[in-house]
DNA sequence: AATGCGTACGGAGGCAGCATCCGTTTTGAT
DNA sequence: ATCAAAACGGATGCTGCCTCCGTACGCATT
């Protein structure tokens, strides 16, 4: 519509065909079996050969992103909601549980993602989401400690960091408990001078 | 010497010195490339056939906690000078920071001690040691609150599981400063309104 | 020294998953 | 209907896991 970009020929029908299979099959497949599971797997289910999947996707993590990227778009609705919330430290705190959420949406998830945050090279195609999450979270922090809710001293980069953790322990299957406890300590770590214990 | 236990035949020497040699080099091997390292190289490296290794180290998990096993001994050795502190809070510190390097061992360890620690049948030869250590941290937790420097609602389990993530993210090599930024927000969690920030 | 027995060895082999390459098929354009 | 580009997919080679079993070793006995 607006850039008409079709040099060339029209692309193949197939090829769309393909990547939307495989991007649903591999979505069940990281639901799961969570993020190791076999690749070879998701290609035969997707009914195409292997060729075919490392094509569209290079390596586990182009297709890991690819998957990600839907579930990107639910970050973001949720973050519209996020910030109409008067309250910044309510505000911090919910995103806080969302980035959580979508660290853990397959199990193994926040190891690719770890590697991909500290990578230099933007080769890796985690990384980029990696950096926006890092930012967002970095904007809550500010608007929260301008209110006097959250230590001057936290950045925006720690609490990325928590989140992930949390994410991680929660993916080997830790009770539900003793993460909210988890979770409830480093509520106190970061907000100022909560007496609720 | 005291409870004399050769019962029939002597035991052949090739057994030990195989044992030995295994563990010295798969110890090599976890801190060269981690504990997913190859065990066959493993194997090869220490002279002997796969199946040799198998039948002393019957999985990943035994061979890991048999080496496992000379470094508890140094983190008991640090347990003794930790107890002769007089602050209680202090020594709390120290221990979360010995149980953290020592979990931070071996890049990748964190994952199959998690599993250790939330598994019910001792059939996983880390399980043990694993229950000891959150015991361990519960001990000095409570002695921490008895002098008031540690929250009430904090427990010996929530400790250990913050330990075990921060162990977690320095294998995924993230930066010493970050790290200590996340100790610092963790530290803030637990002690009692220490208004540093 | 020589023999015998039980234990431990070790490598061959079957299996699964990764990643690649290339002959073949499909697809859109003419 | 024909063509050429583009995409397909499976055969292939590789690495690592783990097991099974014929063989060799080491200790005890004579």
């Amino acid at each position: 519509m607006s850039a008409g970009e079709q040099r060339g020929r029209k692309p193949r029908a197939d090829v769309q065909r393909n990547r939307t299979a495989l991007l649903e099959t591999a979505q069940r497949h990281f639901l799961q079996h969570g993020v190791d599971t076999s690749l070879e797997a998701v290609a035969k289910e997707a009914g195409v050969g292997p060729g075919t999947l490392y094509r569209h996707f290079p390596t586990r993590e182009a297709l890991l992103a690819a998957v990600l990227h839907t579930r990107s778009e639910e970050l973001v609705a949720r973050q519209a909601g996020i910030d109409r919330l008067a309250d910044p430290a309510q505000a911090l705190e919910q995103w806080l549980r969302a980035m959580e959420e979508y660290f853990s949406a397959f199990s193994g998830l926040p190891d690719p993602l770890m590697a991909a945050a500290r990578a230099q090279e933007p080769d890796n195609p985690l990384t980029i989401p990696c950096h926006t999450l890092i930012t967002a979270t970095d904007q809550y922090v500010q608007a929260a400690q301008l209110t006097g809710h959250v230590r001057d001293s936290v950045r925006g980069n720690d609490l990325f960091l928590a989140a992930c953790s949390v994410a991680w322990i929660k993916g080997t299957g830790t009770d539900e408990e003793s993460l909210d406890r988890l979770r409830t300590l480093i509520a106190s770590g970061y907000r100022r001078q909560d007496t609720q214990a």
